[in-house]
DNA sequence: AATTGGCACTCAGTACAGGTGAGTGCCAGA
DNA sequence: TCTGGCACTCACCTGTACTGAGTGCCAATT
């Protein structure tokens, strides 16, 4: 069992570390910290810490390093997350305002992210899943080439060039288009994904070439909706950081150009009451990313709930990192709640 | 004067460089390479080498180096471009085959360069800025907002959602679309953003608020067609190679998050008489990349003509990495030309 | 004039030894 | 339960010696 004053100890070990990136001694914790105790005692909380593999020694004699382990129930049940301050709040306002657009926003979260904090950053695009379609555009650009575009109640748009088997005139099209509206139209995209799969069973598909050709782009641009997507910046932040992950970034860069690894998770990742979550060291080795930590924040959005987050070693700063998640998530909900569409 | 063997020595002294990573030495020219002469005369011939600041030893008694100018005399005078094997020639064309669209087009071609060199792909998009606007659509999303679609006759599509500070009917969409139709519809990207700043005009704007929202919007849609845009992949390779860059592999990864300044550089590149082009070394300094080398080829696409490179150390292999971007460039530019309007 | 073998010299890299100091573990006493 | 003291460990630094790859130069040879 650890005791009340063993887990302040913890929480110094862990500030102390992040800080200074060496080992930390009783010594200097009873130097930097007013425990009101001698080194020894220190040194006898320490072992009992030791016993619980909530520290370790890198080595016989050196100072202790917080494991994975102590890492977590230091962001469980030591850490406040530290309020960022007013000069960082007027930051993230005035690098958000005025977006040209949902990519836009998207881009300047994540750079404010990255900057607040020196590390990666990650976002995910607000998911357009349960949205609903709202309109589709037929435009003829050849008279063998149609220029699909779909528009959800959510502020996504998708366009896509469709080749046609056959050539049309301005009428086929106007026909092409009313029954595809009224196929999909005031659906969600879940359904309308059905609806136009449906299309191709033998028997509605036969009756009509270019509707079945439609019908393919169409489900291209509806599985586009359905499929989260990332955006990142700040990857050039990990050179510097390079022995913070035992000596290879390789893992990282993978991931960050893999995309679909940190999208599975971030998906994955559990919130805990405040939509505040952190995934540490070795709980994310199934993704090969045993020697990086990740806190990310809900942030709600017209289609639902999405995450921004930072990915970094797992010694970073986590009260400050997920402070900045935090506050940057709900400055994004909060515009995308005045300008409902994400313009 | 440097004679026909030293620049023989030269050439083997960067084949045997890049494979090895070490300095090379006269004794092992000699035992690698059938020069028929003894290491004493290599040595002279080095030290004419050496003299001319082609070649140089890192420390008072080591093999030597290729300098900057030393990679640059071997790829003008003594690299000759190495084949692809067939494996690899058809290993680009089944990666390649079927793309989706001009975006999954570009986003294989950069893969496939990255598998083939095991370095860093870049890849210019088609430029639109010569195209021409064939298509404007306008639809409206919601009585004050209207989805404005550009599409051009090179393949460019562009959709952008606009606000206006008026509410507009059915017939009004009709002569904003005519209207705007006649303004830039067949005209030039760069034409057709001098019609719409026209609008801007004192004159032309009080008149209708609805037209004048629309101009910025689309003003900024043909800006974006007119900016060059830029895909890459293998960044991950670069973790594996960091001591190659005298080690920090920093500036390259803030190049590549920029895009802008690569994107400048691949630019400024000046193609030979095979439309292929080495910047090497301290060539780059001014971009911050002295310690990288990128070589390209030009591909042909409908708009004009476009790169794709490869971003490395200075102390890559120029022959294969060269003949791996004219390889690319060469099927590319049949892609685009087949299928016109890249899908 | 070009080439060669020989030789002294340089210097990075490695291995070894000794010294230093931060830090621990443990124990007896308060 | 806490504390001071003490022996012990071990990374790290420093200095020394050795090794070997490689050069530069020169006199001899072709």
């Amino acid at each position: 069992m650890v005791s009340e004053r063993g887990l302040q100890v913890l929480r110094a070990i862990v500030q102390d570390y992040v800080a200074t990136h060496e080992p930390v001694g009783s010594r200097s914790i009873v130097e930097r910290h007013a425990f009101g105790v001698s080194a020894a005692t220190i040194r006898n909380d320490m072992a009992q810490l030791e016993d619980e593999e909530l520290i370790a020694a890198p080595h016989t004699s050196s100072g202790r390093v917080p494991t994975d382990k102590g890492y977590r129930v230091f962001v469980n049940h030591l850490a406040q997350v530290r309020p960022l301050s007013t000069a960082q709040r007027s930051a993230i306002e005035t690098f958000l305002a005025d977006p040209a657009d949902l990519d836009d926003l998207m881009a300047r979260t994540v750079r404010v992210l990255t900057q607040l904090t020196g590390q990666v950053a990650l976002a995910q695009y607000p998911s357009f899943a349960r949205a609903s379609i709202t309109h589709i555009e037929l435009v003829a650009i050849a008279s063998n080439r149609l220029l699909v575009v779909l528009v959800t109640d959510a502020g996504g748009v998708s366009q896509r060039i469709a080749g046609l088997p056959v050539d049309v005139d301005e009428g086929d099209v106007a026909v092409l288009r009313a029954r595809l509206s009224a196929l999909i139209v005031a659906r969600s995209v879940a359904e309308a994904l059905d609806r136009v799969r449906a299309l191709h069973e033998p028997v509605g598909v036969r009756q009509d070439p270019a509707l079945a050709a439609l019908a393919v782009v169409i489900g291209e641009e509806l599985e586009e909706f359905r499929q989260e997507k990332l955006v990142m910046a700040g990857a050039a932040t990990l050179a510097r950081r390079e022995q913070d992950f035992r000596g290879s970034i390789h893992p990282l860069l993978e991931a960050i150009e893999e995309q679909v690894t940190l999208l599975r998770l971030m998906s994955e990742m559990v919130v805990d009451e405040h939509g505040l979550a952190a995934s540490i060291g070795n709980e994310n080795a199934p993704f090969g990313l045993g020697e990086a930590s990740i806190v990310a924040s809900d942030y709600v959005a017209p289609g639902g709930t999405a995450r921004v987050g930072i990915m970094g070693p797992t010694r970073m700063d986590y009260p400050s990192n997920l402070a900045a998640a935090r506050a940057v998530a709900r400055y994004l909900s909060r515009m995308l709640e005045e300008d409902d569409a994400g313009r």
